[in-house]
RNA sequence: GGGGAAUUUCCCGAGUGGCCAAAGGGGGCAGACUGUAAAUCUGUUAGCAUCGCUUUCGGUGGUUCGAAUCCACCAUUCCCCA
């Protein structure tokens, strides 16, 4: 099996190391000899948003080295629910949502970790070990390591702590992942936690765990590790992945590739070279004196590359000739949004308000009203002058008229 | 368990009986300018049958010609004391 030399070396060049308990124990154990490692996912959302995914490229960049993956899904600490870096209680999931979830997450993940061939990682549930143990017993073995001042200092605390109400669930939450990584050191021999930075106070607290309840005759047995990514921030120190109309998927219903896409093409010209170090595999010099000499050629390719990797290379083929033809040919393309409509209704003549709210392009009447004077509705390229104007079948050009809201939504509504 | 404070439109936050669909800021959306950028300026930001009407200020009832504003009860949250 194919070992990297320098893969600490390596992540950190490339942006994904954040922080890392251990450093020299970690370099050794990457660079050298497979070690296992773990990566947990709470299945909070029934898909996976750009912060997982990061994560997942993280996971499969030490597979591909040769290290073995483990990947927990937290059926059961999504129950309680993480407060790290919450400044309010999330609502709390029921099981069937858990449940549900807990499928979505697992199958999305495959795409982006190894499962299957050489090397495959090892997918399980944490509810698997946590739902049998008894709270009495669960408490005197593992709550009694676990210090409440040590965890209100801690950085996953301490936005709940300030805002109060912080409840007695939510103090679960951490014992419970520091029992996972115990679990997993003794189950598999995982070594070394990964995970997103605002993992470290569960992650450091599952080290402690471990040490605590370790030692034998005085000498520790075993030792863990743990090492985060940065938390991916736009350079305006917003989260990334986070728009307007919510969280960017990863699952392509709940977001399309076309948006997928579009959104990483317009990001802040200063986050493209951030974005192709982490994403991409195309050398760092490269990435450089690319993004230095033309950033739109570097945004193109990192919108491509991401897409690709998130959606597979067809979609992200088809994703970038759209916007292509969109907005460098003016044209239309196959795979722009659509939707269908009867074909009576044009027939009979519809007003382009109606026809902006029935396909569902602008929210309400109102806001479609306020769009059309304002100037910023298109219908076939043509700005629509007055909210009188209606759509009729000279309009319609091969089954279909493409309406524009603003300068980068687009819809091809079809008749049939 | 006792006492105090709070709950406003996407967010923060003004508003203490009619002039309130509700100030101001943030964010969003749109227009101009652009590179499908950034910055800036302008407009806009509950819904509808749009110079009018309807539903909104934690919930439910009540007082009143009229309530986000007053009263009662409930819910949630925070603070102080046990």
């Amino acid at each position: 099996m194919k070992m990297i030399n320098n893969l600490f070396e390596g992540l950190r060049e490339r942006g994904y190391v954040y922080q890392a308990t251990h450093e020299e124990k970690i370099k050794e154990a990457l660079n050298g000899g497979p070690t296992t490692f773990y990566l947990g996912i709470d299945p909070t959302a029934d898909s996976l948003h750009i912060g997982h995914f990061f994560a997942l490229m993280m996971f499969r960049y030490l597979q591909d080295a040769g290290h073995k993956g483990i990947l927990v899904i937290g059926g059961a600490t999504a129950l309680i629910g993480d407060p790290s870096g919450k400044s309010d209680m999330r609502k709390m999931m029921t099981k069937e949502e858990v449940e549900h979830n807990l499928e979505e997450v697992k199958s999305l993940a495959k795409r982006f970790i190894k499962t299957d061939g050489e090397n495959p990682a090892i997918i399980v549930s944490n509810s698997e070990w946590l739902k049998e143990y008894s709270f009495i017993d669960f408490m005197r073995e593992i709550g009694i390591h676990f210090n409440i001042n040590k965890m209100l200092a801690s950085e996953a605390y301490a936005s709940r702590l300030e805002e109060g109400g912080l409840t007695f669930l939510e103090m679960g939450y951490m014992l419970m992942q520091a029992y996972d990584f115990m679990v997993l050191n003794k189950k598999y021999g995982c070594k070394l936690q990964i995970g997103g930075s605002d993992q470290w106070g569960n992650i450091v607290a599952g080290i402690n765990l471990l040490r605590k309840t370790n030692y034998r005759n005085d000498e520790e047995i075993d030792e863990i590790y743990g090492l985060t990514c940065p938390l991916l921030m736009t350079k305006e120190g917003k989260k990334m992945g986070k728009t307007e109309r919510g969280t960017l998927w990863v699952a392509r219903e709940k977001t399309t590739v076309f948006d997928f896409y579009q959104y990483f093409f317009n990001v802040k010209d200063e986050d493209t070279e951030t974005l192709l170090r982490l994403f991409t595999r195309v050398p760092l010099e490269q990435i450089v004196s690319l993004c230095r000499e033309d950033v739109i050629a570097a945004k193109r390719l990192m919108a491509y590359e991401i897409t690709k990797l998130v959606h597979g290379k067809e979609e992200a083929d088809k994703a970038a000739a759209t916007a292509i033809a969109l907005f460098n040919e003016k044209s239309v393309s196959d795979n722009m949004p659509q939707f269908k409509l009867e074909n009576s209704l044009v027939t009979a003549g519809v007003n382009i308000i109606d026809l902006l709210t029935m396909t569902g392009f602008v929210r309400s009447r109102s806001e479609a009203r306020r769009l059309v004077e304002q100037g910023g509705i298109c219908m076939n390229n043509r700005k629509v002058e007055s909210i009188q104007e209606g759509v009729s079948v000279n309009d319609i050009t091969n089954n279909y008229v493409v309406l524009k809201r603003g300068k980068k939504n687009y819809l091809k509504v079809i008749f049939i």
